[in-house]
DNA sequence: AATGAATGAGATTTCATTCAT
DNA sequence: TATGAATGAAATCTCATTCAT
């Protein structure tokens, strides 16, 4: 059996996991109906997969990769080094990608989550290139030295996504540009800096 | 049956739901247990609540009930009507309710939710009172008018629960007081005004 | 629910086993067979036993129980304390027990058992009790004392059941009083007397 | 493709056979597992046998027919006829069998057999040869008459294999010689015999 | 109202077997 | 012949829900 046949069904696959789940949510879908979807048999989704969770882990994990390498794409073309601009670079790669895969955003960071199944963590995007990036400003005496840099990277976080996917449920409240100016006023690297 | 003795049975399941889903993750505990931890019988469960979603919804209508009369309170007690004072009070009152309340504060905003159960939605807390009082100090001139309040509101909220969410798991991270001092910092009211 | 109803589901559980693990051998059985042999759910069957090997072993616990129960009181009946006497008493009540009990005797003791479940090991008869009688015998110098009598135990632990398994598969072969006459020769304590 | 590389194949795949039933007994290993310890394709398996029960059977019967002959020389190697010698000698063979071949007697008598198969028996040792010796010493007036001699022969089949099964499991306690010394002790035509 | 044994639909998972290459 | 991805029937097991007491 040649290669690209194989590959094709697992992404086949994951394609179909990623409609349902987005879908129908993560807990109203079980192998079976993936398997289905993607027109495969039940077997062949357990030859892929370890089970469900391994498949949306696989899925999550994919989303954050890209939206990841968007990120620090769009942070390296950035006009400037200046905060403000990378902030902005990086709030613009995320509304985009955001924008382009609603259903891999949603599925990755929705509200409704998968239960952590016993041995499969959620999956989170890294705090801690904000943290550094917010430590630098600090250093430099450009950013409120009374800010606790990691809290305000996990707000800044929680922030960023919760806003996404409250747009993405609405997205004709608000304009990609008008989006990406009002977080980047609630950016810490923004909305904190002194002078 | 006294009364006491029903209302007794229902604050039982109530008290077993909030520990199981707190800890086994709200996807992972059934009626039948709940029931057991209660010390009650499986039917005793049916006659009390509809099904497992009925008893967590009103965990979450109950917590969220608490959070908001506790945040008022403390608006209403705040030293001064600055927007800054008012801030701080909600923002105290949040942490020290999320303190007071860990298991319901997970259960209820936790990012492992249940899958909303087709007649059931989720619970979300209300972003109106902060949209409006974001309006207002824009209407008074306080508040960078190109802040898109109702989206800054939400943006909020979702910086706030995500904060307080990573705090529970690790409250040696911050002291209450600096992890107040550090959300204020990035409150829309505070963080975008003007002067 | 009257104690009784519960105590007869299990039962018919058992029962609907014991049938079935005889009747196709303990591999070729599925537990929704049991349970609709026994007239009852599916769901029923797993309220009273883990799977089908918890429930193969209660039968095997119970036989070799019995069985053992059944030798005890042969041998405390036993018309002398003589070695030969005893054990004549006990392969009556082993060959008798066989012949009331056919089923149960090939599902615990038969050559096709259960594959031994990763956490339920094969259940095996005791041969400390005839280990310590052949013990005694030496002692006394009735006995070979070249002979080693734990091997010795455990060996005609294996002629007996070896020897009972196939008279079950074709009962004409011998007489019951043939056969308990048969292997009292060849019981150690009888063949390897001295004097 | 060359006949030894066709030998191989089936070569292998036995050997791989053999290691896994013994390792994780009789049902809980499938063709599948079995084809890629052999290091050939799961396809492969099937051009070689019919299932994964034919392969057990094989490896039965080829285990059976070295036991046989190993007997069979052993006996006409015997330093005389006299039963006694002849006994021992088949004794001997059995015990060094066992003891060089481990995997494959565990495989072929072991107490966790595979179910047998509908159109796959259960394969056992004839007990023929030894009920026609014990006949022949009857005949000469050699042996107790009382003696039912077939059963006396399945009688110590059983003594046999399951004394033996017992010592591959606990090797270090017995020697060979001493093994054979109460084995002997307890064969119907040394115990049995008159005069 | 309270009980908890019983239920069975449905989800998960395995594996012998096939078949296109 | 050899391969191994794909298959789906069948087994295992869970759990929300019912109902007789």
């Amino acid at each position: 059996m040649p290669r690209a046949k194989l590959e094709d069904a697992r992404a086949r696959l994951l394609a179909a996991g990623l409609s349902l789940f987005a879908r129908r949510g993560t807990e109203r879908v079980n192998s079976n109906a993936i398997a289905r979807r993607a027109g495969l048999g039940v077997g062949t989704f357990y030859s892929h997969f370890d089970d469900k969770h391994a498949l949306l882990q696989e899925l999550q994990l994919r989303t954050l990769g890209g939206l990841r390498a968007a990120r620090q794409r769009a942070v390296a073309a950035a006009p400037t080094g200046r905060a403000e601009d990378q902030a902005r670079a990086a709030i613009e790669a995320a509304v985009e990608f955001a924008r382009a895969h609603p259903e891999a955003y949603r599925v990755t960071f929705g509200r409704e989550r998968a239960a952590p199944s016993k041995h499969r963590p959620i999956v989170s995007e890294s705090t801690r290139p904000t943290a550094q990036a917010l430590a630098r400003l600090q250093a430099e005496g450009r950013l409120d030295p009374a800010l606790d840099v990691e809290l305000a990277a996990r707000a800044w976080a929680a922030t960023e996504v919760g806003t996404l996917l409250w747009w993405l449920e609405n997205p004709t409240r608000a304009e990609p540009a008008a989006l990406v100016d009002t977080l980047l006023r609630l950016h810490p690297a923004v909305c904190c800096r002194i002078g």
